[in-house]
DNA sequence: TACGCCGATTGATATTCGTCAAGTGATGTT
DNA sequence: AACATCACTTGACGAATATCAATCGGCGTA
């Protein structure tokens, strides 16, 4: 309804719907609509029952977790992501909260009409099956890799996999405050600052947000990436096939956080 | 072929499965098959392809994840369960390596009947979809067990849940080697015994691998157990709403390990 | 410009946790 | 019965990590 053409076209691209017919679409985004947060603004607590597939269009969304006063950060979201899906289809309460950190523009899907439509069309349910399937894979990476690891470990991981989502450039720019990042790595901010201070042995010079990777070999002798831990996956520029079809970044379309941010 | 029809009802009780037509039922265990191994065998390595959906019917399986001669438990399945579903809808390679921890049944389905069914049947794409989606709100659980708990408080949860499990009753007997509860804690195996001896001030008396847990009052003050991190669920004896339809323990059918083995 | 706020850093300290080593106990084998 | 094996336990030590406190620096506001 408020919502323009062009936004309707980056929902389109998403994997979930890029493979669907028009119908089908049509139903989904039907009574949909999209709102605009400010930074901090609390979406969703956990133990809330969902009621709508959230897409975030434009700003950063972070899930967390919290037990006894403590939060810890479960993924970090770019534009264009879903999240809560797995809640929608089992119309369950969320096990995360989900707030803003910037600005940001969110659609609203209606989740009783995705339910629905999955019922109908077995190819859109197979799309959500994949994409659940990813989302899934994705987690399974983050408890290893927090399982794993060691705290400096997981920066080094984290900067490498950040290097090559950035295009190989550098400086990398972190996409988040520090304290955030912190939380998502499993780590105190403090921590985190002496991890870098670690890591500038290996060739890693910060500043502010800006991080050079000098002696990329280096920092990969000792991060040792995995790709059944870490997802590399540089955009690909052909078309996607199979092989590749865990949900990570199809052209415009990023999914479900993990660990990655 | 060479299975029971006994078994194969336990496969149709399967929250997977139970839905299903007999067309539907009869289409995906078109071709598969049954299969004894002996304890210790190794069904499936990181990173291989996957072929199968593989369903435990009898015995015990360990999923477990590695990096540089590290490994971790990520999951302790006992019958009726599935596993690698992701993998086999994703038709991607295995991030997880499955063995057998006791002599095992397993059933193997082909992946590539379950793909064609689940194009053909929305039903059934959508009960796959629910079944993933358990699977996801599973691993969101046990990272927040990881990030936001400590050694201790882990292991007191997972008794707190195994006296749920085993139907209130004392002494609740661990189902796994303390080695084995040991990697799926996320700690070493002499930590998990520094851990019980910690938990005897709280009523915890430990006999080999039966514990007795007195003053469960005490244990329950210290685990703080969470709805939203703790899938405590005492086996439902009436009908299964969409309440608890997350996918746990529907009569019959255990599913998707995490962190509660 | 001065001030205050907040994120980031650094240091000191305590707790948690992993590793190495030795010892215990139960089980199964020869 | 003597023995070997293996899981488990216990102690000692060191590394990793959290917590508390103080400080630095940027950024917006009064």
């Amino acid at each position: 309804m408020t919502m323009r053409a062009a936004d309707l076209d980056r929902v389109r691209a998403l994997p979930l719907f890029s493979r669907t017919t028009p119908e089908v679409f049509r139903d989904v985004t039907a009574g949909a609509f999209l709102q605009r947060f400010p930074a901090g603004t609390t979406l969703l607590m956990e133990g809330d029952t969902v009621d709508f597939l959230y897409v975030l269009l434009d700003g950063a969304v972070e899930l967390q977790g919290s037990w006894k006063e403590k939060e810890t950060t479960l993924a970090l979201l770019r534009p264009v992501s879903t999240f809560i899906l797995a809640a929608v289809v089992l119309d369950a309460d969320a096990l995360m909260s989900a707030r803003t950190l910037e600005r940001s523009e969110i659609l609203m899907l209606s989740g009783e009409a995705l339910r629905r439509t999955m019922r109908q069309d077995a190819d859109f349910s197979f799309a959500v099956a994949q994409e659940l399937s990813g989302c899934y894979r994705g987690l399974v990476r983050a408890v290893k890799n927090q399982k794993l690891r060691g705290g400096v470990e997981r920066l080094a991981n984290y900067l490498i996999t950040q290097r090559v989502r950035q295009g190989m450039r550098d400086p990398i720019v972190l996409p988040h405050e520090k304290r955030v990042l912190a939380s998502l790595l499993g780590m105190s901010p403090e921590n985190l600052s002496r991890a870098f201070a670690n890591l500038s042995s290996y060739g890693v010079v910060v500043h502010g947000a800006e991080v050079s990777l000098v002696r990329p070999d280096a920092l990969e002798r000792l991060a040792r990436p995995h790709p059944l831990i870490d997802n590399h996956m540089p955009p690909p520029k052909g078309v996607v096939g199979k092989a590749e079809s865990e949900r990570w970044t199809t052209q415009t379309g990023r999914t479900c956080g993990s660990a990655l941010g």
